[in-house]
RNA sequence: GCCUGGGUAGCUCAACUGGCAGAGCAACCCCCUUGUAAGGGGUAGGUUGUGGGUUCAAAUCCCACCCUAGGCUCCA
């Protein structure tokens, strides 16, 4: 039933691309070149080329959409039509791109069929379609973007514009409307208005400066994640923010990977580099001693910052940086433990993103391309044997919904990711664990087994977080910066009516601050109701009222973010009623 | 990196085809002393992203670069 009702939409929407190539056909004969144009899952998009110095941008929308009202007043029928290879050619014959189509068709020897809406327009297409342009009224067209014809950077780069198309009127609008809520979600607006972070230009692109309250909200991340780490067996180590070349040359980065490196800088005769990656620190750690299979697993965890090499066009707010801290780890184990810590960071993975709030995961098993090993460090056996384990460690957790992703691998192995949705059923790629047998064969890592025997450890690569900026982002516009108590920056708002109640805000505090609390005293000589609506803006959660009537009966007047409803009650019973949510990481 | 927009006060944005750079919020000062989402008045704030060019005159036109948005490619 869904699936048939998917298939409607994809035709609904692939319907409407013909007819948006129509209307811009109309508008700019001769000018523009369309080549392709697929329904999405949320729309549909059209590639076309423009010639005559032609730019359309979403200044055109208004009236490419009039024209496109026109053409579905028209009521004009889609009428297939299957022709010869020579018919097709002729056709198109000042179209290099339904020309390279047609080439292909013929290859693949299948019929060539083409799709006339009215006199004027004709495209190359396998359909199918909705029987006329009637049906097509509840279109809006979003955006304008540039895309490599066929999805190659070798290729020219041709014009895209992307749309949606509705059965109705009401799914239209109440899609515009999740678009719209989107935006206002958007962590880089947020993150403005609640002054968590920023980017400065002079600092650089992709780097970040955390203002206190950002860096408050990563402390507490980063502390409950570290705590959560120790308590399930793992070890802390700190590592530097550079390294020689000599130590990437070793672990493959510096042939893998060199292009997302920093360049190298020099210091008394020596290159060095920022590290892209954790990993090499942590083996040579574990290389330090001869380690005995009784040593086995060691995990190692750091909260480590790295640098990547970002190419300009991808960086996106904190989601896509070029200076991160990963809440990385390596497990470094025997063969027989292999299965068994897979499971377990598995395990430990689903806990941390229910704890933040996430509560719908799916998993991605990428995998080597066996057609593109070139991509890809080490043996064929090592490969298969590395994604079997992952794959039985999947088994066993009953983790749902497994997708395979094949040549989405790491270039030293295989690995799981985890995908959320967010509040506004987002997908995003949060957690990874990737198995390796490169760095453990790279850096000679060894463990002496009970016959004596000096034998090579496994070792597992796992961030659960993934980037504490990236994850921040994420959680950001999963919240719509209204986070739950324990996140909170600022927990607790104290705003005493008149000047009178200074005092007590401040004996309060003093309160609040023994119990653990984060506060702030909004005492500017402002209204109240002004002061309130500064509170809520914040998003703050917990809101402390004091007026003359409180001050005298010891009591203080409690408000949650968002609501209306307030108690009068006394300091103490506050203070438990809201360590408590705290304490169990309640939303509000 | 590529395509198309954009960069004007701390923030959000104006300024018709080149002709004195402006508003709201925030900041600061003063008044109001506040009872549940914006009380009132005033002050200050700019080499219009950077560098070059065209012009009597440039935020506006041209060139280069930087940053940024939406995408594409990429994301070990």
């Amino acid at each position: 039933m869904e699936k048939e009702k998917a298939k409607k939409l994809a035709i609904l929407r692939h319907s409407c691309e013909h007819l948006l190539m129509q209307a811009m056909l109309r508008l700019w004969p001769g000018k523009i070149i369309m080549a392709m144009g697929p329904a999405t899952q949320d729309g549909f998009y059209a590639d076309f080329e423009t010639r005559g110095g032609l730019k359309i941008t979403p200044d055109d929308f208004p009236k490419i959409e009039a024209e496109m009202q026109k053409i579905v007043q028209e009521k004009l029928p889609f009428k297939k039509s299957v022709i010869s290879p020579q018919k097709a050619r002729q056709l198109f014959a000042d179209n290099p791109y339904k020309q390279e189509w047609i080439d292909e068709i013929v290859q693949k020897k299948e019929p060539i069929t083409v799709y006339y809406t009215g006199d004027d327009f004709v495209d190359l297409c396998r359909g199918p379609h909705v029987k006329n342009t009637g049906e097509l009224k509840y279109f809006k067209l979003l955006s304008v973007a540039g895309a490599y014809w066929r999805g190659s950077e070798k290729n020219k780069m041709l014009t895209r514009i992307y749309g949606t198309c509705f059965p109705t009127k009401k799914e239209l609008e109440a899609y515009l409307k999740q678009r719209e809520e989107a935006q206002k979600r958007d962590h880089r607006r947020l993150g403005e208005e609640l002054d968590l972070f920023l980017i400065d230009e002079t600092v650089g692109p992709g780097l970040i400066l955390w203002q206190p309250r950002g860096a408050m909200l990563r402390k507490i991340i980063m502390d409950f994640a570290l705590d959560t780490y120790l308590k399930h067996g793992y070890q802390l180590v700190f590592t530097p923010h550079i390294a020689r070349i000599k130590l990437w040359q070793q672990s493959g980065h510096w042939d893998f990977y060199r292009d997302s490196m920093f360049a190298p800088f020099k210091a008394e005769n020596q290159r060095y580099s920022l590290k892209p990656m954790n990993c090499p620190f942590h083996v040579k750690i574990y290389n330090h001693k001869i380690r005995s299979y009784r040593d086995l697993p060691l995990r190692y965890t750091e909260m480590g910052t790295v640098y990547r090499f970002e190419k300009s066009g991808v960086l996106h707010g904190l989601t896509r940086v070029r200076g991160f801290t990963q809440d990385d780890a390596h497990i470094i184990c025997r063969r027989d433990q292999l299965e068994n810590e897979i499971q377990q960071a598995l395990k430990l993975t689903v806990y941390m993103l229910k704890t933040f709030g996430f509560r719908q995961f799916k998993v991605k098993l990428s995998t080597r391309d066996p057609k593109n090993k070139g991509k890809f460090i080490g043996n064929d056996k090592d490969w298969e044997l590395a994604e079997k384990f992952l794959r039985q460690a999947l088994q066993k957790e009953k983790i749902v919904s497994l997708e395979e992703d094949r040549g989405g691998a790491a270039f030293y192995g295989p690995k799981i990711d985890v995908v959320v949705n967010d509040a506004i059923g987002r997908e995003w790629q949060l957690s990874t664990i990737q198995l390796d047998f490169n760095l453990p064969a790279r850096f000679q890592m060894r463990y002496t087994d009970q016959h004596g025997q000096a034998q090579q450890p496994f070792m597992i690569h796992r961030a659960l977080l993934g980037s504490l900026e990236r994850f921040i982002g994420i959680l950001i516009e999963h919240y719509g910066g209204a986070f739950p108590p324990w996140l909170a920056p600022v927990q607790v708002s104290i705003l005493p009516i008149t000047k009178n109640e200074i005092a007590l805000a401040e004996k309060i505090a003093l309160r609040l601050k023994q119990a653990g609390l984060r506060y702030e005293i909004a005492a500017s000589n402002q209204t109240l109701s002004y002061r309130l609506r500064q509170a809520e803006l914040q998003k703050i959660p917990y809101l402390l009222i004091l007026g003359a009537k409180e001050a005298k009966a010891n009591k203080v007047v409690f408000r949650r973010r968002g609501s209306k409803e307030q108690k009068t009650l006394s300091l103490e019973n506050f203070l438990a009623t809201v360590n408590e949510e705290i304490a169990k990481k309640k939303l509000l």
